[in-house]
RNA sequence: GCGGCCGUGGUCUAGUCUGGUCUAGGACGUUGGCCUUCCAAGCCAACUACCCGAGUUCAAAUCCCGGCGGCCGCACCA
């Protein structure tokens, strides 16, 4: 059995993920997470917390609708780019863009027509498929997009959103507002986020549904290179597949980050820095480090937003090196959308080291001249001429000698200027956005599948300690001579102190200990005939299967450091033999 | 969406070609009991399955058709 069906059939069988809606025949894309899945997600997601959020300054977490009114998709491209219109053959059933196939084969550009537009090209020029000369079916639109009402009236249509990251970009203002207008801001978030795939596969790979961990930088431009966490990370080296390599046949390369933002493979500081973090933040999941690469999108893989788009890879058992985060430099393009199709102000104003003064040229319409003049078009060339740049006006008034504004010539009588100073003391500009991306359910598989062991035939789910959905397995060796009655009082404690602790008493306890195993239990703690002595418990390491002795007054806490990472194992108690 | 292969208890599978002792077998698992002093021990008992729907037939897990799902390839994947 290949790995990948080995973790899928574990993943079944002992409660982490499995196909959604079974009963019925099961639906492709969708997942429902076990008892130790949703754990071992929530586990991975607060790691990333700790990575992405909490342990960088002037960093946030928020929580957003997952249906949005389609304007937000309007000015975010997404209703535009996030749709395909799509033609089919009839007799070969190959499938084109309508798009580019019409200006292929016409050399008409298409741009912004509509659909029956498209239509009427296709059967004027009586286009035919360009594989087997076949009649071509109508052109019908695919939006990756799930679609919905918003209440009761059809006309209010939402859509889920195919990523969380306009949820950031919409609430910016008030955001940056409550976090008292300093840059750069991170904006985090995880959440649902739907996507209707054409044909999802691959188990968790490409799902219709599934959660997203973003985090929008929001920074200036012009500090785009000032990174303070970025001398920390600036010998980190990563295995770097840029567009150029990709387009010569050529293996990545390992470079620091500090090189490749030299060598200008990365665009700035912040999206390297990004990057080093990712790194070491999936290095934690407990995947190796020659499985995990960073491959540049190449240009027309990139988004609609993106300026430079750099993917993280893991290798993958089966399909090879697979994308589990992207990080996006996304430039000014959502702030600016939105600030142009809601036409609220979201510009932030950025002071300069010294006021400066700047003379600046106001424009007066001479009301007194143009109303006789001009009478009824008097309102509209006032409105026209408030509109217009007072410079422009100025320099085209002294060549000209005159100016048309609504379709009349005006003259220096109906114009006067007035010229003043001004102190400037900032300016305001769209801060541009870095974005790290990840799939959560991604990560859950990859963790899933870099920990999968075996060993002496048993499954060994090697999960790293802190991803570990059950910490402690509390165990009686034998269910009998009150021993399960200590096991149970030892499990409450356990429980009671906050671990998350599970007690067995069936089975042999080999047969108990494979079991722990596989759900990846790092910690064994056995009540057996020594402990009704001298009050010790064995402890057992999941990994190396070894033991030590420790006094059960002292469990609790030694455990604690344990997962705190504070100790190793080989630091619990006393060696098993040394206690008499 | 197309083509190929496939779908049997919780898991892995025998059986399908050649319809009928299949009232569906095995292994693992789970639960209860007995036993048990450290790595899936043993014994007893219990549990759970032919993806869904039509059809052919005296008779369908088996043959045919459609649907759903899985894997592989193509297409798609800002």
């Amino acid at each position: 059995m290949a790995l990948y069906d080995k973790v899928m059939e574990l993943s079944k069988r002992r409660g982490f993920l499995w196909p959604s809606f079974e009963i019925y025949g099961g639906t492709s894309g969708f997942i429902t997470y076990g008892p130790y899945g949703v754990i071992l997600k929530h586990n991975i997601e607060n790691l990333w917390r700790d990575f992405f959020i909490y342990k960088q300054e002037n960093f946030i977490e928020i929580e957003t609708p997952i249906i949005m009114p389609s304007a937000v998709f309007e000015a975010s491209g997404h209703l535009e780019h996030f749709t395909d219109p799509i033609i089919a053959c009839l007799k070969c059933e190959k499938r084109y863009r309508a798009d580019h196939l019409i200006e292929e084969l016409t050399g008409v550009n298409v741009e912004g027509l509509s659909i029956s537009e498209m239509n009427e090209i296709v059967k004027e020029k009586d286009l035919k498929c360009p594989d087997c000369k076949g009649a071509l079916g109508e052109v019908e639109l695919f939006n990756l997009m799930f679609k919905t009402n918003i209440g009761a009236y059809k006309g209010d249509v939402g859509y889920a959103r195919p990523e969380a990251a306009q949820g950031m970009f919409v609430e910016f203002k008030r955001i940056f507002n409550i976090m008292r207008e300093k840059l750069p801001l991170g904006i985090a978030q995880i959440g649902k986020t739907l996507r209707n795939e054409i044909s999802p596969r691959k188990g968790v790979t490409r799902l219709r549904e599934f959660t997203i961990m973003e985090v929008e930088v929001i920074l200036d431009p012009e500090e785009i290179n000032n990174c303070p966490g970025f001398e920390k990370y600036k010998n980190t080296s990563i295995s770097l597949l840029t567009a150029s390599l990709q387009q010569k046949g050529e293996p990545p390369v390992n470079i620091t980050i500090e090189q490749a933002v030299e060598e200008r493979l990365l665009d700035n500081k912040w999206l390297a820095y990004f990057l080093a973090v990712s790194k070491s933040f999936v290095k934690t999941l407990g995947v190796a480090e020659d499985k995990i690469r960073f491959r540049e999108q190449l240009p027309h893989e990139k988004a609609h937003y993106s300026k430079q788009t750099i993917d993280l890879q893991v290798y993958l058992d089966g399909q090879g090196w697979t994308e589990i985060a992207g990080h996006a430099y996304r430039t000014d393009w959502d702030l600016s959308r939105h600030i142009k199709f809601s036409g609220v102000d979201m510009r932030v104003f950025k002071k300069t080291e010294a006021p400066l003064t700047v003379k600046k040229l106001v424009l007066k319409p001479n009301k007194a001249t143009i109303g006789p003049d001009f009478q009824k078009d008097a309102g509209k060339i006032i409105g026209e001429l408030n509109k217009m740049d007072p410079v422009e006006v100025k320099n085209k008034l002294d060549s000209q000698g005159f100016i048309e504004v609504a379709g009349r010539r005006l003259t220096s009588k109906h114009i006067e200027f007035e010229e003043y100073e001004e102190v400037v003391k900032g300016k305001k500009f769209i801060p541009h956005v870095i974005e790290p991306s990840y799939g959560a359910d991604r990560l859950v598989y990859t963790a899933l599948e870099h920990a999968y062991t075996e060993k002496e035939g048993r499954v060994i789910l090697k999960l790293p300690v802190k991803l570990a959905p059950i910490q402690v397995m509390v165990y009686p060796l034998v269910e009998r001579d009150g021993l399960p009655e200590i096991s149970n009082q030892i499990y409450m404690e356990l429980l009671e102190k906050g671990f998350r602790v599970e007690h067995d008493v069936s089975g042999s306890i080999g047969r108990r200990y494979a079991r722990a195993d596989e759900i990846g239990v790092p910690l064994g703690v056995t009540v057996d005939y020594q402990t009704l002595e001298d009050k010790t418990v064995t402890v057992r390491d999941r990994d190396s299967w070894s033991q030590r002795r420790i006094f059960i007054s002292e469990l609790a806490d030694i455990l604690k450091q344990f997962f705190e990472e504070k100790i190793s194992f080989d630091q619990i108690g006393y060696p098993v033999n040394k206690i008499e």
